[in-house]
DNA sequence: TTATTTGCAAACGGTTTGCCGATTA
DNA sequence: TAATCGGCAAACCGTTTGCAAATAA
């Protein structure tokens, strides 16, 4: 069973066969294709009709949208037009301007200094979301 | 002459009357809407008509775009669907969850970590966006 | 004058939705 | 069985674009 259909277990998500299929997808999204891999939904549609090639994309779309509002996967528009998506899960992006990679990472400082200005404006932090662009370094 | 304009001058962006209407438009956003003005092309459009009622929507998104490639203004999408415009201007933002209202603010030392950070994945940092989600503290 | 810009309406692309038969718990 | 879901195709909505007339330099 992926992790993904776990966590539906866990939230009372109602599993069909096609979110087995999406979920599984998801799951294995970044084993298989490498750390930079957020797929949007046309991609995912495509990996899942391999497995089943039934599904349509109208079910994909419902799926993931129901998936980010259980809080399973986030949505990412990096830029607008088409969505992305990944497992849930705090890190941020950084995106090579050139190449349209992204690198992911986790920064402890950068998220309490994120927390203290919250407070500084009144607010308490809820979500973030922080995306670096940056050229490589040649050396 | 506007803000706007004037940078236009600067970039040698041809200046037509309508775009002379929207640079205007834009500049006095943030003065008579306060600071929380991040207006859509729709809004934008419907200032614009208020000056000049046949100024069309695709000439405001056309411009927009202009100025977005020019440097001066900045595109914002803080929910897909609707892009935002403002005055570029490298701040950042935290978006109220409750009532959507957005509070402007700079960080020096969230800016420096940023640098490192992007040094230590091998990158020089080109550009940035940060946000934070929170919700008001009640006293 | 000549390259550029505008308004209009049609096209576009990603996403959502109404209908209704199929499936899940 | 009762509530929910999925497939299909049409609708939706923000944005872009081709065209011919208008305008800036």
């Amino acid at each position: 069973m992926s992790l993904i259909e776990e966590k539906c277990k866990e939230k009372g998500v109602r599993l069909t066969d096609q979110r087995k299929v999406i979920a599984k997808v998801l799951s294995e999204s970044k084993e298989i294709y490498g750390s930079k891999d957020h797929p949007d939904v046309d991609e995912l549609h495509k990996r899942v009709t391999v497995i089943d090639d039934k599904i349509s994309i109208a079910t994909v779309y419902r799926t993931v949208k129901l998936f980010e509002e259980a809080g399973i996967l986030i949505k990412h528009d990096f830029k607008a037009g088409k969505a992305r998506y990944e497992i849930s899960d705090n890190h941020n992006h950084l995106i090579d301007i050139n190449s349209g990679e992204i690198v992911e990472f986790v920064d402890k400082d950068i998220e309490n200094l994120q927390k203290k200005i919250a407070q500084k404006l009144g607010y308490n932090l809820v979500d973030h979301k922080l995306e670096l662009y940056g050229s490589k370094i040649k050396k």
